[in-house]
DNA sequence: ATGGTGACTGG
DNA sequence: CACCAGTCACCATG
């Protein structure tokens, strides 16, 4: 691949060809749509075409089709060709499908009458490589080879559709023995099958390569065709007339008169409605996909690299670098090392200055003088800094004895507030996205010739990209932080004093980690696996034998066929067997393999839980999460290796791994704190309806309450049926539940549900004009906004799909729900934290679960504590309802719950 | 080895 | 045909 983005680089494709081998390559039982249209091959060609796309990385595009299956060459050769077996039928009507595909890609399609798709691609890339266009021809007939050349690859599909050999000249070479430009002579002396040609019996590769390496081509050989002995001589003077008929043949035709040149078929992207509406009718779903995730990165075309006027500092030259370069504009800070399960390991540091100049430090190469100065500049907040996911640096930097201070603008952060939905916020793609430049250096020569001395070219490439990557930050908070405060200046208030002082308190906690109690990890994990065991025994014994029971497909096959069972709902791959589905199977046909199954899922899932936590037991004896901050698109925080967010606790063995979870040595206890009915709570805010708002200042049981109201009767006398009926539509309203999901939920029937609903509406209309209303905006603005402004784009509100609009739109309206509840669990964290720093506890918060705070309290702090934590989490954000805290505490994270 | 799918955990 | 996540096992791929 081309490191130069300068070039242009031409992708030239043969339709027919790479269709015809996605068509044998994928079996067409596999592909069609629901209307029965077949679409194996134009599944295949898009696969490799998004492919080449994503890897060839092409400025320019164009696919060549064969018009008919006439041409020049047949009128020469009325056996051209053929011998090829009739098109399949599932093959008709797929390249017209192909050609929709490449409208919505908006890449030109040309044909020339009485020419074949080859010598369209042999005149364009001629043109191309003549103007200095770097040339890729994707083509499934080696007749191509012949164009091979320093600035032109041919990339050779090979079995299924993910494969290609990329035959440069040289490689070309090794498979033929002869160069690209005496390919056509080879090929002429050895015959190709695939077009009724036929060579010279008895000469293979070699030998033509042989007679080509005497006499230097095919000119020669028939020159000297009396001197060539043995049978293969004579095999070749009895068939010199096919041969000169091949020769004239698989010429490649490199200058005819095109509607196009190589210069006007410039890519600009694909038309995103169009390729869904193809996509959507080819139901290419995986397809889509993946086009969106390899092609957003590449869309924006880098125009160039940076500069860099940068140095490698030796031991003793950090501490001056310092004084000279790093005042109190922002400094652009990288660094490499290991880090993860809260610790760090710092092996790097590159700087990057607004004046140009950059350096970069070995950590442990420093002399005492270096290492204060270092240390000072880091903690010193009037000294700005800006980092790309600064949480990850202030770990290893801690590890290195160092804290970091003045991080004024954190990139990845910023990133994600811009456009949360992303799923990874990669500084070479966010500087090719908002800067249009590439991590590579445009001069090398401009980088200080101390990178690049020494015997190995390589030397010095690490400590150039750190400072790069340093020298694109700083760039990019500018950029970034510039588009970010076009809205007014929440969402860079929302960076400011919520994500970046939140990343802090994060790394700490992820440093601090939870205790965990191995040997009580380990009996559970034996306990569990015992109970695997017997119920996988039990199980085998009603079926009659052995079989997997993780593995769906043969529960299916025992379930559905062996035994007969009622088929459940359908999926994918047949029919489901989760937990609902085998509940439902099991009341009514009380088939007793049904119950060890479940039972089996249940312990297997357990103890797979344990297994995992126990693996993440740290020397320390301590679990250390990992937060991620910049993930959920709504707001909220993730929780990763291991994810302490979703520990069991909803049935007596889940919640027997919670007392895994211990108090460490040095302190008292564990206590939570939780926020109740927080999203409720935000709803009632949100809407301003008046009965919500009083179900909450009664200060009753809420769901309760709002089952009093909605069946008009006394709060004593609502039954239990009627309060477990309004707990699920008043969980479901910030979801944009149905009626039809309600009924599902609640195993009774759609009108029911409606009822109930528009019972429920009767009662709190508010919420239901809120959530139309929040709906209807979004729509509008393109966005939704949570109370501090915390934005989530949602495009698909205008799709035209339905089932991507529908989607949108609960997005919509759940977004906003969710996210002001988790910006405010994370202002109380802010709170929380600065309250500590400010009392004189020293009990220290460690997790948090979503709406819940988990801390180790020191000895004697409990009732401080309760009432600090209360405080600030109670008062993070006035909302026309109270923000009511439930805190308890104990031994381990179960005794804390209450 | 890797990616997709199904199933299950939490809020 | 309910929102937001992560992990594991299986299984078809390469």
């Amino acid at each position: 691949m081309s490191d130069d983005a300068q070039t242009p680089r031409l992708l030239l494709l043969d339709g027919h060809s790479l269709a015809y081998r996605a068509y044998f390559a994928l079996p067409v039982e596999n592909f069609s749509t629901a209307t029965g249209q077949p679409t194996n091959a134009v599944f295949g060609f898009t696969s490799m075409l998004i492919n080449m796309l994503r890897d060839e990385k092409p400025t320019h595009i164009v696919v060549a089709f064969d018009l008919s299956r006439k041409s020049f060459r047949t009128e020469k050769y009325a056996d051209y060709k053929a011998g090829r077996s009739e098109t399949p039928t599932p093959f008709l009507g797929q390249v017209s499908l192909i050609k929709e595909v490449l409208e919505a890609l908006r890449i030109p399609v040309v044909e020339k009458e009485n020419y074949e798709a080859d010598d369209v691609i042999a005149t364009l890339a001629t043109q191309a490589r003549d103007s200095g266009m770097e040339v890729v021809i994707s083509s499934g007939d080696r007749d191509a080879f012949q164009l091979a050349s320093e600035h032109v690859t041919i990339l050779y599909p090979v079995r299924g559709v993910s494969d290609v050999w990329r035959m440069t000249p040289a490689a070309i070479e090794a498979k033929y023995l002869v160069p690209p430009s005496l390919y056509r002579d080879k090929a002429a002396l050895v015959g190709e099958a695939s077009d009724n040609l036929t060579g010279v019996p008895g000469v293979g590769d070699k030998t033509a390569a042989k007679w080509i390496k005497e006499f230097g081509s095919l000119d020669g050989i028939i020159a000297n065709v009396d001197k060539i002995k043995g049978k293969v001589g004579e095999s070749l003077r009895a068939h010199l007339a096919e041969v000169m008929r091949n020769f004239d043949l698989n010429r490649l035709v490199c200058d005819l008169e095109l509607s196009l040149r190589p210069e006007d078929v410039k890519w600009a992207g694909w038309d995103r409605e169009a390729v869904h509406a193809v996509f959507d009718a080819l139901e290419f779903r995986v397809l889509r996909e993946r086009l969106y995730s390899y092609l957003d990165a590449v869309e924006p075309e880098a125009e160039s690299g940076f500069d860099l006027d940068g140095a490698i500092l030796p031991t003793g030259a950090v501490a001056g670098w310092l004084r000279e370069f790093a005042g109190t504009a922002p400094v652009g800070v990288a660094v490499t090392g290991r880090f993860g399960r809260g610790a760090g390991e710092l092996t790097g540091v590159g700087v990057a200055t607004a004046g140009g100049k950059a350096a970069w430090f070995d950590p442990a190469a420093l002399d005492e003088d270096d290492e204060r100065a270092v240390a000072a500049w880091l903690a010193e907040p009037g000294r700005p800094k800006v980092v790309h996911d600064a949480k990850p640096a202030l770990l290893a930097f801690q590890a290195h004895g160092w804290q970091l201070a003045g991080v004024t603008t954190d990139t990845a952060l910023a990133a994600y507030l811009a456009k949360p939905d992303q799923r990874a916020y990669d500084l070479n793609d966010l500087a090719l996205r908002y800067l249009k430049r590439e991590l590579r250096v445009d001069e090398p020569e401009n980088a200080q010739i101390t990178l690049f001395d020494g015997p190995d070219d390589d030397k010095g490439a690490a400590e150039m990209n750190l400072m790069l990557r340093a020298r694109a930050t700083l760039d990019l908070a500018d950029v970034i932080t510039a588009e970010l405060s076009q809205d007014g200046g929440e969402s860079m208030q929302i960076l400011g004093e919520v994500e970046q002082p939140l990343s802090v308190v994060l790394a700490a906690m992820e440093r601090l980690g939870i205790a965990a109690d191995t040997d009580y990890l380990s009996e559970l994990e034996s306990h569990f696996a015992a109970e695997v065991k017997s119920a996988q025994q039990a199980a085998h014994e009603v079926v009659g034998r052995e079989f997997n029971l993780g593995s769906p497909k043969q529960l299916q096959e025992i379930l559905f066929v062996e035994r007969n069972l009622p088929k459940t709902k359908k999926i994918k791959s047949g029919y489901t067997t989760d937990a609902d589905a085998l509940q439902s199977l099991f009341a009514q046909t009380g088939d007793p393999v049904l119950a060890h199954l479940l039972r089996h899922r249940d312990v297997a899932k357990l103890k797979s839980t344990v297994d995992g936590l126990l693996k993440s037991v740290s020397d320390d004896g301590r679990i250390h999460t990992t937060f991620n901050q910049t993930v959920a698109a709504t707001g909220r925080l993730s929780s990763t290796d291991p994810n302490l967010q979703n520990i069991p606790i909803r049935t007596e063995e889940g919640r027997r791994i919670r007392r895994a979870f211990v108090v460490g040595p040095g302190h008292e206890q564990l206590m939570t704190a939780d926020y109740s009915q927080i999203e409720m709570r935000i709803m009632a805010h949100l809407s301003g309806d008046d009965a919500l708002i009083a179900a909450f200042n009664s200060g009753a049981d809420f769901h309760a309450a709002t089952a009093s109201s909605v069946f008009h009767v006394g709060l004593d006398e609502v039954s239990a049926d009627q309060r477990r009926k309004i707990k699920a539509m008043n969980y479901g309203l910030a979801y944009g539940l149905s009626a039809f999901g309600l009924s599902n939920q609640l195993s009774i029937s759609t009108e029911e549900a409606r009822a109930l609903m528009d019972e429920y509406f009767e009662r709190f209309g508010g919420v239901r004009d809120y959530l139309q209303a929040v709906v209807v905006q979004a729509g509008k603005d393109g966005y939704t906004a949570t109370i501090l402004g915390r934005r989530r784009y949602l495009p698909d509100l205008s799709s035209d799909n339905r089932q991507r609009r529908e989607m949108a739109q609960r997005m919509a309206l759940n977004a906003p729900i969710q996210g002001s509840a988790a910006d405010i669990i994370k202002i109380a964290m802010l709170r929380v934290d600065e309250a500590l720093k400010d009392s004189a506890l020293t009990s220290r918060m460690l997790l948090q679960v979503h709406d819940e705070l988990v801390f180790e309290v020191a000895a004697g702090e409990r009732e401080q504590l309760e009432e600090l934590v209360r405080r600030e989490m109670g008062g993070a954000f006035p909302l026309s309802v109270p923000l009511e805290v439930s805190v308890g505490a104990g031994r381990d994270w179960n005794g804390a719950d209450h």
